[in-house]
DNA sequence: CGTATTTGACCCGCGC
DNA sequence: GCGCGGGTCAAATACG
């Protein structure tokens, strides 16, 4: 019995301990995020002086910082058509993508280079709106949809909250947004680093950010993007951030009070 | 019934 | 002029 009851605390010493570096852990991974949101920031202020924003704008959904009111992101568009890469479910035909404008389909052709089919989109938020939008999957890798756009938005795009594209078949990709997001511990978004020629065969100096579904971007002109690209590249390279992160992911897997303890550790909202 | 999507037909530019 | 390929139209269809 008594050695029962020792086996018990030597345990409960063990798991004391695994909190207390769990709770260390958390902490790391907190503070840097902090950091990082900070830096953030500081880059799309910089990216807001050096171009200037004005209605050529285009606005683009960031579900990173905050799953149940995911912000609106301002990008600059070009006059010259604008090219974004998308990661998608490779099994989901459905070409539709989050980007906080309303689209409606006109149009789809497979074309001779590529036998994903190429959906034809029109901005339906304004009646007089010239904006418009290709969709296709990328040729090397289904997973990958590669929109252009072509036109400028003669109005704003949806602010504060989130209205699900016109486009979208029956409001599943209103649902897809916590599904992906809320439930599941993975990272936002895949960052696709710049000498992965397999994606982007003829692209080249560019930021490749791609979240599951939702847009982030790639453009010829990116001045002040690189800088995004060199922080999420050292965030990778650094071994404490990526130990942390995978080891507390692994244990919230585990575990429903562990998960409990992530959220508050990282100031996330309980559900 | 109104609105969005689908899809075959059509248009147009380009190269030969 | 002809064929090809990309882009658009519009009738049919689906769905709430």
């Amino acid at each position: 019995m008594d050695e029962k009851v020792e086996a018990l605390q030597v345990e409960l010493e063990r798991v004391k301990e695994e909190n207390s570096d769990l709770r260390l852990m958390l902490e790391v991974l907190s503070n840097k995020h902090k950091n990082l949101q900070s830096q953030i920031r500081d880059i799309n202020k910089e990216s807001e002086q050096i171009i200037g924003f004005n209605n050529n704008s285009m606005h683009i959904v960031d579900y990173s910082t905050n799953c149940k009111r995911p912000r609106l992101v301002e990008f600059p568009t070009a006059k010259k058509p604008l090219q974004i890469f998308v990661r998608t479910n490779p099994n989901d035909d459905t070409l539709i993508i989050r980007d906080g404008y309303q689209w409606r389909k006109y149009g789809q052709k497979v074309t001779k280079d590529n036998a994903s089919p190429r959906a034809y989109f029109r901005c339906s938020m304004a009646p007089s709106c010239p904006a418009k939008k290709k969709v296709q999957k990328c040729i090397d890798d289904k997973s990958i949809l590669v929109a252009t756009y072509d036109g400028e938005h003669n109005h704003a795009a949806i602010h504060d909250s989130l209205i699900p594209s016109s486009s979208t078949p029956k409001g599943s990709v209103a649902n897809n947004i916590n599904n992906n997001y809320c439930k599941n511990n993975d990272l936002p978004f895949t960052i696709l680093e710049n000498d992965d020629k397999k994606y982007w065969p003829h692209q080249r100096d560019s930021v490749r950010l791609c979240c599951d579904g939702d847009v982030t971007m790639q453009k010829s002109d990116h001045r002040g993007n690189t800088k995004i690209e060199e922080y999420a590249s050292s965030l990778i390279k650094d071994p404490e951030f990526t130990a942390a992160l995978a080891e507390a992911v692994a244990r919230t897997i585990t575990g429903q009070s562990k998960e409990q303890d992530l959220n508050l550790n990282l100031g996330l909202p309980e559900e």
